[in-house]
DNA sequence: CTTTAGCACTCTCGAAAAGAGAGTGCCAGA
DNA sequence: TCTGGCACTCTCTTTTCGAGAGTGCTAAAG
């Protein structure tokens, strides 16, 4: 009976995810002859729906209910089937003047990428910060004095990764003072890593006179104790938003998903559970950094369990060798890939292009 | 019928609002004999309920079901009923330590209270980051470079408050001369606010030759954006936590709340908008930051309609007459008060004397 | 060999009905 | 003032039934 994915049976898939896509409705055959106006009979169109079927890129939820796609079938939608489209040039436009509203605010660009991606494709997106594609590795300390008593150590690394870190202060340090402890340092641990830095502090511990001042030794703890730290959390933070677009979605509103409501309200529990522990996602985003352009993963394709029912859709920002991150789209597996798919790609190298930029003077004499 | 509060409708009334916090059932009068051992008969208790209705504490949802009480009786049972514990100590000692862990980080701090709260409280919380009591005053800034041709600005602020930019350089710049250029802005900026610095802008603006070179008011402009941004948003950031927490209370989960499903997946919906958007919250923080003490504010007695079903309980924290935030917790009316608020008030007072000791140089001799 | 019309069959969804259970309100008596 | 008893009310659950949607199959037509 199958004689593999013709051409027809090709265009009916097409059809059949777009349909499922926008109704959330399990697609009956005579729906796609009305609204498609296609020129066979609905009797044609279930025989070639039941071949899908059975080729798996189809499935029946009862006997005498519409077709729905499998993670099978969405993913040769995506291979092959799928128009590929970007985003509308007034939709660029302003998603451009926003980042340069920001620009100069690192920070912020996470949470607009973030709020962005949520919007476009109206699901629930993921974003994590820039990381050092190596280790982390030091570059210089300033220190600003914010108070008589409390003084700001702004970490500088390699590849351009800040961080900021409140220091109490033993006693009064006059502007000067700290800067020269500053430099000091600097000069010290400059373009070391946490190894080197942790070696060098218990080599100083094991002579008899420490090589340095009280409130040198102060700062370098800190700068050790802050390197650790960012690397432990280096792979962990992400950030999220959308979470409200995605639970707009008709899978979790159980009128419309003429299912069991409970049901539902566990789904919203569950996914609620994935975007804040991130866990599901832990393995698909370091994939993602090792990988070129935007990668889908449909369903449970590669993944925990508990994302069986939900595509993620990443791709990487950055520069690269210098410092990446990651971000993406996440939602139901009943999602419009294309839009998602343009806007992620759109975003990702909107980002990396401005970061490039920033960076520029460093990819040209890159060091050492 | 009604002849006042008696002590022993106070006695009910309190056992009824136990009950309903730890069941989320409505109450019947054979339950509270048979569970607190009372000595008198379910029909006298069934009198007092009655009489506890008419004077407005409690509520029946139809006429065969048990009592639930309405914040009116919320409202008395935390004002006069409630007995006023505190956090167990091994309980305070470890968000000490938790503390301790992080000391240093100030933004981190935000992120663990909220994420305290919402675990001994079991219900949503929020926490807004540390404000200065009066306008941004500026007090210095600091440059220090990143790359050749990036370099981040450390905004230093009256009353300890930091925040930093990217700035990207028009041309490389030597470390001298970033250091040199922001002694200048520093020293001419110094105790300005916005208004002073817009006003100086103009003024140099008008004026035929500038006073400044290019690359400071490259600077002094980046220092207006921000603190325009930085004022803009002070009222706004709130940071949320523990949304799962409150999801997982029985009032979003319809089999238990035995009710109509979609009502709790609207209501979790709804849930979401409010933290996520701050409605509802908005008129409750300024008055928070303006009173001491711990806040409740039990339905809608104080605020939107969409309040209606909520409790939130407030402190400010941090250092009178310096910097100040407002923490606290968001939750079904149904809400264990008790530990609540202790669970606020110990992390709020906490955060204070942590802060304090931070502060205290800034304590000793207030500027200006 | 492919397409089409016709029709029986299956399964869900929604409404209506009926029964069980919980809890109250009230009355009469202690 | 308290208590036992009892009728009454209301909800929640389950069951039943009919309507509707959509398929699968078969037999005939192109």
């Amino acid at each position: 009976m199958s004689s593999g994915l013709t051409e027809r049976r090709q265009t009916i898939l097409k059809l059949v995810i777009q349909e499922f896509v926008e109704t959330a409705q399990p697609v009956a055959s005579e729906t796609l002859v009305r609204k498609y106006r296609l020129n066979v009979s609905p009797a044609t169109v279930r025989n070639e729906l039941a071949a899908l079927e059975e080729l798996g890129y189809l499935m029946h939820l009862h006997t005498s209910a519409g077709r729905v796609p499998t993670d099978i079938g969405y993913r040769f939608f995506v291979e092959n089937l799928m128009d590929r489209t970007t985003l509308s040039l007034p939709e660029q436009r302003m998603i451009r003047h926003q980042f340069y509203q920001v620009r100069g605010e690192l920070d912020q660009w996470i949470q607009l990428a973030g709020s962005v991606l949520a919007r476009t494709a109206q699901n629930a997106s993921v974003v994590t910060p820039l990381r050092s594609a190596d280790r982390l590795r030091f570059r210089q300390v300033e220190l600003v004095a914010i108070h008589d008593t409390m003084a700001l150590a702004v970490l500088v690394f390699h590849g351009g990764v800040v961080k900021q870190q409140t220091l109490a202060l033993d006693a009064v340090r006059s502007p000067d003072d700290l800067r020269r402890c500053a430099a000091r340092i600097s000069s010290v641990l400059a373009d070391l890593e946490l190894s080197d830095v942790e070696d060098l502090l218990t080599r100083d511990q094991q002579q008899e006179g420490s090589e340095f001042g009280d409130f040198e030794r102060q700062v370098l703890d800190l700068v050790a104790r802050a390197m650790d730290a960012f690397e432990a959390q280096a792979q962990e933070q992400i950030y999220s938003d959308g979470l409200i677009e995605m639970l707009s979605q008709p899978e979790f509103i159980p009128a419309l998903a003429r299912e069991d409501a409970e049901r539902a309200v566990e789904r919203m529990r569950r996914a609620l559970d994935i975007l804040k522990s991130g866990r599901g996602l832990g393995s698909l985003i370091p994939q993602a950094l090792a990988s070129d352009g935007v990668q889908v993963i449909i369903g449970g394709e590669n993944s925990a369990d508990e994302m069986r029912e939900y595509s993620v859709i990443l791709a990487r920002y950055g520069v690269e060798r210098a410092v990446t991150g990651v971000l993406g789209v996440i939602g139901p597996t009943r999602m419009a890939y294309p839009r998602s798919i343009s806007s992620v790609r759109y975003i990702s190298s909107l980002m990396s292009d401005l970061l490039a930029e920033l960076y520029q003077a460093d990819q040209r004499s890159p060091e050492s």
